[in-house]
DNA sequence: CGCCAATGGTTATATTGTAACATTTAGATT
DNA sequence: AATCTAAATGTTACAATATAACCATTGGCG
């Protein structure tokens, strides 16, 4: 069940998911790109909870009883999500969650809880920008900043 | 050949190496751990240039003709290796570097080129104090923090 | 309608990683 | 030195993650 995954206090997490559907159609009309029903699909499946969702998961939960969802067609539609910046893969966890602000440009930055699984997206510019300061010193070109901590959540404690 | 697996700019690779070992040496000794001949090559072989270096590349070169490597063995002495924190895992990359300051207390920072595989470890105090700020406000634990930036460096650019 | 590019299905296989148990070895103890 | 033991390594088998390559379908467009 969807409560048991959702993570961190009790709330409404129906909204959550309805707020990403509608963000993700948004965007996607924006960009032009299609959210087909498989592509929604396999956002609802991410957005399942605030923990990290893995591929095979989804995978098992796509498939009807008779014939069975094979990888490529949830690894194809995550990378469409990710290229639209709907979900965001955790490189740690091999894993996958939702981004709750897929309009705000930023890097993925992550504080996750080892215990519950919780993911907890966070927003520290001063991470990016010391980031590009130092990489601008040694003539590197940033193209993507992951920041991944692990750890243990407020909760769990 | 180590000559083409090299990165950055030319320099003495083979001192790079000498010094790992001689690190490492010293680090498990202090530590009351054995650098037994295994883990010696297979610490080797990650520093075989300053790129990350697969698994089962590691594995590959450590078979004889006749008789194979097996994976556990060279998991087995990664896991080892990064515990004494002579080498780092590269989450976005499945893949290991060696760490060149094994003493000094680090988090994993890196700028990782896409196109020469490059692996550049940095030190950037201001990434970890804010992420720990942050954290702190979050009433979140921090055990383990990385941070990969992919992107192009300054040779390939 | 008929075309075509995008999407999704299918098969097969590559890559990465681990569990579980057997054997060997290095160092401590007698 | 012989013996014991914990650590280290070997071995088998398999689990988990991911992609290549090719085919079928579909949705929008002229």
């Amino acid at each position: 069940m969807a409560a048991e995954r959702t993570t961190a206090r009790r709330h409404d997490h129906h909204h959550c998911v309805q707020q990403a559907l509608v963000s993700a159609e948004g965007l996607c009309a924006d960009n032009g790109r299609r959210l087909t029903a498989l592509r929604r699909r396999v956002l609802r499946e991410v957005w399942r909870g605030h923990d990290a969702v893995k591929a095979y998961d989804i995978l098992e939960r796509l498939g009807d009883a008779e014939r069975a969802a094979k990888p490529p067609t949830v690894y194809r539609a995550l990378q469409f999500l990710q290229e639209q910046g709907l979900v965001h893969r955790l490189e740690s966890l091999n894993a996958f969650v939702g981004c709750a602000e897929p309009h705000r440009s930023h890097q993925g930055q992550f504080l996750i809880c080892r215990q519950c699984g919780a993911v907890h997206e966070i927003h520290v510019p001063q991470i990016a920008t010391a980031v590009n300061r130092l990489a601008q010193q040694e003539g590197f070109k940033v193209e993507r900043q992951m920041v991944e901590v692990l750890g243990t959540c407020q909760r769990c404690r």
